[in-house]
DNA sequence: TCGGAGATTGCGGATTTCCACAATAGTAAG
DNA sequence: CTTACTATTGTGGAAATCCGCAATCTCCGA
């Protein structure tokens, strides 16, 4: 899924002016006439950054922002508007929106916050892939094994381990092997370190 | 060090009205006429949050803020003024201040917007804290076993580490032994949950 | 009811780690 | 020059880990 900018505004000169801008620049551009029809064509695989209009006719954009952070989008966000006062920006910026410009705006800086939304998304879909793989392989763990892996982290010896979950050291040992087997690692301290960065 | 909030702002009028709410709500308060004399005054113990005027006769609250984020000044810092426009605002807590309030504000909300950044000062001491006391040991480490504990982290055997490094086996069991009693730490495991999680 | 997956355990051997005891050398501070 | 610290290596044994081969036992879905 390429990158784009997804553009909500309920003024049509609005999102036709920056659609082109941005278009101009090599940037991909989508415009949605409301908050409804943007959440409707939103899921979790939209790469890119969000323009979103702080005053619109049903859903707002601050409205629209926190419903899509609690469905868990993270595409950057920034905010534009018109008659904005510095309480929304702060609120907004410190709400974890990306940016907050006011229009009209200059054509050059607003493409530059653009691309860097942009970058910022794509660091943040990157790591986020190395995330998921490792959380997937978490899941193919059954319960002992993941109770072996948690006592393994937490540095204790099998015999230890062993003892904690009233089982035969050898049990532990074939436990300990094929959850280092499924999570793709050769020793604990590989495990440790590939839990360890991403949390 | 006790927690205060350092005022900083060159209208002798603010700092009296502002140190007095503060004051009468239980919250140090410590009122500086310039940038320049809470320059002199700062230093890395300092605990708290900072209130600072934005615009100033010499050194302007931006350029005094972006001055002790150099010097390694982590106090969360509330930007006050009179006159804010919304870029002010935006750049200023993109570039990582606390909160961005205009004046006249209304009490209650300046101090719950104090108390908040004290609480993040505090949580944030907490934690530097316990990195500190990492780096420290970390420092205490030789040459050797700084290369040592790297291989070891990366999972390699002793037998591997002592044929990169060039040495005895028994050399590398010798510094992995002395550089996890100096790390404080008892498996390899330990050590590196205890630098992972600090980064 | 049969088959598969997961949990469990034992045996025995190869590898590795962990450590105490001991010794040699180079270097920097006093 | 003496002392302290660091780096280095050896010997040898105790403890732990790693693994292949084998065998039960339970639970669940076909």
């Amino acid at each position: 899924m390429s990158q784009h900018a997804y553009l909500i505004d309920d003024d049509e000169a609005i999102r036709d002016s920056l659609s082109w801008l941005l278009q101009s620049r090599g940037i991909n551009c989508l415009a949605y006439a409301s908050a409804e029809s943007f959440l409707k064509a939103w899921n979790a695989s939209l790469a890119g950054c969000i323009l979103l209009d702080i005053r619109m006719h049903e859903m707002s954009g601050p409205e629209l922002f926190e419903l899509l952070c609690q469905r868990g989008c993270k595409l950057p966000v920034i905010f534009l508007t018109g008659h904005g006062d510095v309480p929304m920006a702060v609120s907004a910026l410190k709400n974890g929106a990306f940016d907050f410009v006011e229009k009209p705006c200059n054509d050059n800086e607003l493409v530059t916050r653009v691309i860097e939304a942009l970058k910022l998304d794509e660091r943040q879909r990157t790591e986020a892939t190395s995330a998921d793989s490792v959380n997937a392989r978490l899941g193919t763990l059954t319960t002992r094994e993941r109770q072996v892996m948690d006592l393994v982290l937490a540095g204790k010896l099998n015999k230890v381990i062993a003892d904690d979950l009233q089982i035969s050291m050898r049990t532990v040992e074939v436990h300990r092997s094929n959850l280092l087997e499924k999570m793709g690692v050769r020793t604990a301290i590989e495990l440790a370190q590939m839990l360890g960065a991403k949390r």
